[in-house]
DNA sequence: GTCTATAATACGATAGAC
DNA sequence: GTCTATCGTATTATAGAC
């Protein structure tokens, strides 16, 4: 399918830096039948975007389902970042770094790509919550997302998976003290 | 000068974003006058980082004449990124928004974009080191660094200057207590 | 040196034969 | 539906008149 093969291509080469033959090589699909399906490269980006939310939607599904406690929800969302460790050190985070690129002159397509962040907002905001921070549930679940991205950009600058690990440990300790 | 306006267009609109047009237009020069002073557009960029590399190099001099106290110096680091809160919540940082671009598919020149990272890492190590803080002074450098690369993130996807302010103070409360 | 015209190529998008 | 040839435009980069 055109749409998972964009999702990788996108995360790999970036929104701009990806062009249709780069999708046509890697779907197999026929150059002009790409066109059947999405009218324009930015429609694409908008499926890929969906798919990205379906994928996040559903794995913050499973850990609802896995974990009661909050806190251990709140590890595993850290523990994806060491997960997917070799990737985030090789292409960086993938809604991070979308909404960086669609940031500077196509603010229209950021919009869609933020949709990504509200996700895990919201998520992370009903963990705190959980825990009985009501009132700052959202600021916490912003902070949280602000520190993950920012271990994932060092991370990525110096393509060092060791950076990544030992940052991913202080904030799982942030987390246990609170 | 034509550096100074690829420093602001590369800013604005990104590296891949910002066309020979654009340069031109913004600078003032013609067409074909850049290609006297720089061989390709991948040059352009060696300057404009030498450019940033320059004078945020003389930033941190500064800084180092103001302050004695390294705490001090510290926190004119995390003043830096609430007096261009504008900029940072439209555009992302500067040195963070050009290093996640060039991480895809331009390793080649995210390799002298990090650099800058380099630039304000190792001043402030050195803070950390004043502080006696000897063998932990680069990582706490780099978790200082990744969190405000992180709050810049944030700030700039929700485009709401009220976050970097928030997470600012956090910030400056951290360092604080040190 | 100053300026313009244009080359060479890659892009997103289309047309249309089969 | 399947597949190919190509359009129009924008890009980086040059050639070369003055």
């Amino acid at each position: 399918m055109s749409v998972k093969s964009g999702q990788l291509q996108f995360y790999e080469h970036g929104y701009d830096g990806t062009s249709f033959s780069h999708i046509v090589e890697a779907s197999g699909l026929y150059r002009g039948n790409i066109y059947h399906y999405f009218k324009t490269k930015d429609d694409i980006l908008k499926a890929v975007i969906d798919l990205h939310l379906k994928e996040f939607g559903e794995l913050l599904a499973r850990w609802d389902q896995e974990f009661t406690d909050p806190k251990e929800k709140l590890i595993a969302f850290v523990d994806m970042l060491t997960g997917r460790k070799a990737e985030l050190v090789q292409y960086g985070c993938p809604i991070g770094s979308m909404n960086m690129e669609l940031g500077k002159g196509r603010r229209d397509l950021q919009k869609p790509a933020r949709a990504l962040f509200d996700l895990f907002r919201d998520w992370l905001a009903g963990c705190f919550k959980e825990m009985g921070k009501d009132d700052k549930a959202k600021s916490l679940a912003l902070h949280l997302l602000g520190r993950a991205q920012g271990i994932t950009v060092i991370a990525h600058v110096y393509q060092d998976p060791k950076l990544l690990r030992r940052e991913t440990t202080n904030l799982q300790t942030w987390i246990r003290n609170l």
